[in-house]
RNA sequence: GCGGGCGUGGCGGAAUGGCAGACGCGCCAGACUUAGGAUCUGGUGCCUUACGGCGUAUGAGUUCAAAUCUCUUCGCCCGCACCA
């Protein structure tokens, strides 16, 4: 026979069935709703110019495998692709070059598309979706609408964080560090008129929703944390000679007699409105400078040494005990979080114990338990009220409900629950994003687009410079920005801001369902069978972006009748990052990026998936190892060569039933788990095996065939056309494993005396601990024990036997 | 500072409290070869000629039995960071 023609060659066998699943569109999720569903989703990728980048298969091969697995065992299989084409690398792109986003888009698209058929994903890419295309962003424009509608989009004044290297708003979640999260430069504050999303609106739910889905701890605890919901009162202070009482917020209500002093935010409307009654508020307006000059980095980085001024003349009545306390501008209290002011209890809280050693205030101990000489006693699960009032010797937990209880009937203040989690700022000063659907008459005021004249579809313009003055390069766009009123008929502007990238991928599993419907962004019944998501896969840099935003719309679209269910995603897994040869992050500038059109060419898509499965623990960093994959491509290899020496018996030979067995009963629940590198692992056994066994009969290699299958697709539907098989791979049954197979009538178990091992000894399996007394008379066994006296025997059955002598 | 996670051969990593190091890489030896960066066979935690001993960052503890549970110390990673 002539070897080469034999030899497995995947650039070829690749290519072919790659056709086949495209001609014959097997992978196409039916519009069939009396079908069992499942609905896998991965994150859609940013077509960058720089094409796919092998982190990105990490993710897709997983959730392929469980897509494939899913059909193999009767479901319905939603699996969709598409692309989040709107941002800033292709605006940044059409700047250097004049040539529009689109086309630079479109042709990265294209690339993108070509390199993930490369990889043979069973995606289902009849349902593409592209968040630029103008009959998908017609609807990201008419959920704001809604948003517009229902009170929870608004535009309004106020410092955001401001890139001036993207020259663009950012959102709180999009700042790391004090830095801007594209491109790394510093981010200043920046008084702008905004377009917010009250996502605060949702704070609740957002924490409720998370009971009821399954979403590694990880994330849920950082949603959480981000949300960061806190749970105290508000409380009403009377300034001497002032007309408006001071409102502040506190987690401890309860130690309201200790406060001492009062603390506003230097930014606080009440000093400038007071400011004829402060005796020096020069100090308050230099110190307003300075604190505005420091970025936001440094007002946190260099905040643990406290600064401040001192009101003089100014005074706080404590409203329970009528105790006139001074009152201070500081910036660690912060305008953005609670009322903008505080009660200082130095005593009981820790920034305020720093504040009032630096600059001599009184400290009152309301809790007994601590040593407030040394440190802020700060601890609400024990300690008893003291020095308190008519709350002394109460714990704390029963002195907040007692003195909100007060001050609620005095009419001081009320319970009051704040969440850290701030309005999303909604608007980018850009051009390659959705346009806001709204224009601005001088009649009517800020007038929503109809509907009926959704989309409004992004006008071709010259120069896509963003403008130091903050405005958008459509505002230049004078034939665009004119329009007219759609309520009165007269002169209008349109909003040239622009959406963010999040807009459009905070709703693209929707449209996934129903992907051309142009009557609504998907129908009820599709969004009905299809939805929620089974299972999510990405990556953990979301979990404060994406995942939270996606999660809001989703709340939100459920509340107007919109979407069935309340949470988009039953199920969320991450992947973890590739990193280059050397351990570090992959990039270009540190020279260790892989290309995988290169790995697909040199060991093909099979051993390229097989071996990112394979390089260890899916949601685990791992570096890439050249020689690691071209052992993958070795063990496919070894597969493909299983078919030059098929054994003549037929079905499944008893020495193997073992073997067979226990692999399809690992692979099963280890792909649940996505452990695949185990399960892989116990495939590469069951080879070792065979070979051992000299070779595979038809039926055993039919089964490892359909086991490996999801992971490497190519190879195996190849090879069960050579062998004869009836049909495709793709379309077997998953195979279901033998429990009888797995009882061996023999077992090796260990033996062990005091705890350490002395040898092994074959026993048969049904042996239970009672008749375990009987192995003491074991030649063996006598002979390891050297005649010593017994004091007890543990015996598990099938693993070991543990002497223990004197 | 707070919260979470992790630490196992030369490397990636396996191990329901029950035989540590599965599987793969690398390495060593051999076979087949005109040749080998192909393939096959065997070996491969450390110390020891051997018997045996020691081994899962560290030190203690619980247990018949600990990589696994508890506490201590050290190191690394991730999140949040004046949120009152």
């Amino acid at each position: 026979m002539d070897e080469q023609k034999n030899a497995y060659r995947p650039s070829e066998i690749e290519k072919k069935w790659q056709g086949i699943w495209e001609e014959t569109g097997c992978f196409e999720a039916k519009q069939e709703f009396d079908k069992k569903k499942y609905y896998c989703l991965v994150e859609f990728p940013y077509p960058s110019g720089q094409g796919l980048h092998v982190g990105h298969p990490r993710s897709y091969t997983a959730m392929d495998i469980i897509a494939r697995k899913r059909r193999m065992e009767g479901y319905n299989v939603l699996y969709p692709i598409g692309m989040d084409a709107f941002g800033l690398p292709a605006e940044n792109y059409a700047i250097k070059n004049h040539v529009h986003p689109s086309i630079v888009t479109q042709q990265n698209i294209a690339h993108f598309y070509q390199q993930l058929r490369s990889l043979g994903f069973s995606f289902d890419y009849s349902r593409k979706v592209d968040t630029t295309d103008p009959s998908y962003y017609k609807w990201t424009q008419w959920i704001f609408l809604q948003l517009l509608k229902n009170g929870l989009a608004y535009k309004a004044e106020m410092p955001i964080n401001w890139c001036p290297s993207c020259k663009c708003g950012l959102a709180n979640e999009e700042v790391v560090d004090g830095k801007c999260e594209r491109c790394g430069a510093e981010v200043v504050r920046r008084i702008k008129k905004q377009w917010m999303l009250r996502i605060t609106a949702y704070g609740q739910k957002l924490i409720d929703g998370l009971d009821d889905i399954d979403f590694i701890e990880k994330v849920k605890t950082q949603q959480r944390n981000w949300i960061g919901k806190s749970e105290g009162a508000e409380v009403d202070f009377a300034i001497k000679g002032w007309n408006e009482t001071l409102r502040i917020y506190t987690t401890r209500p309860d130690t309201l007699f200790g406060a001492t002093y009062m603390v506003m935010s230097p930014e606080h409307p009440m000093l400038d409105e007071n400011k004829d009654k402060i005796g020096n508020f020069s100090d308050v307006i230099a110190y307003r400078e300075a604190a505005a000059r420091k970025s936001d980095f440094e007002r946190t980085e260099l905040a643990k040494d406290k600064t401040g001024v001192k009101l003089e003349g100014v005074f706080a009545i404590n409203p329970v005990n009528g105790k006139e306390i001074p009152v201070w501008i500081s910036d660690y209290v912060l305008m953005s979080y609670g009322t903008g002011a505080i009660m200082a209890v130095p005593a009981h809280d820790t920034r305020d114990y720093e504040f009032a050693k630096k600059f001599g205030c009184e400290l009152i101990e309301v809790v007994a338990g601590g040593d407030i000489e040394k440190e802020a006693y700060t601890d609400i699960a024990e300690g008893t009220m003291i020095n308190s009032g008519f709350l002394n010797g109460m714990s704390v937990k029963e002195a907040k409900k007692a003195i909100i209880e007060f001050l609620t009937e005095k009419g001081y203040g009320q319970k009051k629950v704040n969440f850290k989690l701030r309005d999303w700022v909604f608007s980018r000063q850009r051009y390659w994003g959705e346009p806001i659907p709204v224009v601005f008459c001088e009649k009517c005021g800020c007038v929503p687009v109809p509907e009926s004249e959704l989309p409004v579809v992004l006008p071709n313009v010259e120069k896509y410079e963003p403008t130091d003055s903050g405005e958008s390069p459509l505002a230049h766009m004078t034939e665009w920005v004119n329009t007219t009123c759609p309520c009165c008929g007269g002169k209008a502007t349109r909003e040239t801001d622009t959406m963010p990238q999040w807009a459009g991928s905070s709703w693209y599993f929707l449209r996934y369902c129903d992907p051309t419907n142009d009557k609504e962004f998907a129908s009820k019944e599709a969004l009905k069978y299809w939805m929620n998501v089974d299972w999510y896969n990405g990556g953990m840099e979301h979990t404060t972006l994406h995942l939270l935003y996606s999660r809001f719309w989703h709340l939100f679209l459920h509340d107007i009748g919109a979407v069935p269910c309340s949470e988009p995603y039953q199920k969320r897994t991450s992947q973890g990052m590739i990193l280059g040869t050397n351990g570090e992050k992959m990039s270009k500038s540190r020279g260790n990026v892989i290309n995988p059109d290169d790995v697909v060419k040199q060991i093909g898509a099979d051993a390229f998936r097989l071996y990112e499965m394979f390089m260890g623990a899916f949601d685990q960093a791992i570096p890439w190892s050249t020689d690691g994959a071209n052992g993958c491509r070795r063990f496919l290899d070894r597969v493909w060569r299983l078919m030059d020496s098929l054994v003549p018996q037929k079905g499944i030979r008893k020495e193997l039933a073992f073997a067979v067995n226990s692999t399809i009963k690992k692979v099963t629940e280890d792909d649940e788990k996505m452990k695949f590198n185990t399960a892989i692992a116990a495939m590469m056994s069951l080879v070792n095996e065979l070979y051992s066994n000299g070779g595979a009969t038809r039926d055993e290699l039919k089964i490892l065939l359909v086991l490996l299958s999801p992971v490497a697709p190519h190879i195996c539907e190849e090879m069960w056309k050579l062998i004869g098989c009836d049909g495709y791979v793709h379309e077997q049954k998953w195979p279901e494993y033998d429990e009888k197979a797995l009882v061996l009538d023999e077992v090796e178990i260990a033996v062990q005396v005091n705890g350490k091992l002395r040898g092994r000894i074959r026993i048969p399996a049904s042996m239970t601990k009672d008749d375990a007394e009987s192995l003491k008379e074991n030649s063996e066994v006598k002979e390891m024990l050297a005649g010593k006296e017994i004091k007890k025997l543990i015996f598990v059955p099938g693993r070991l036997l543990n002497i223990v002598v004197a």
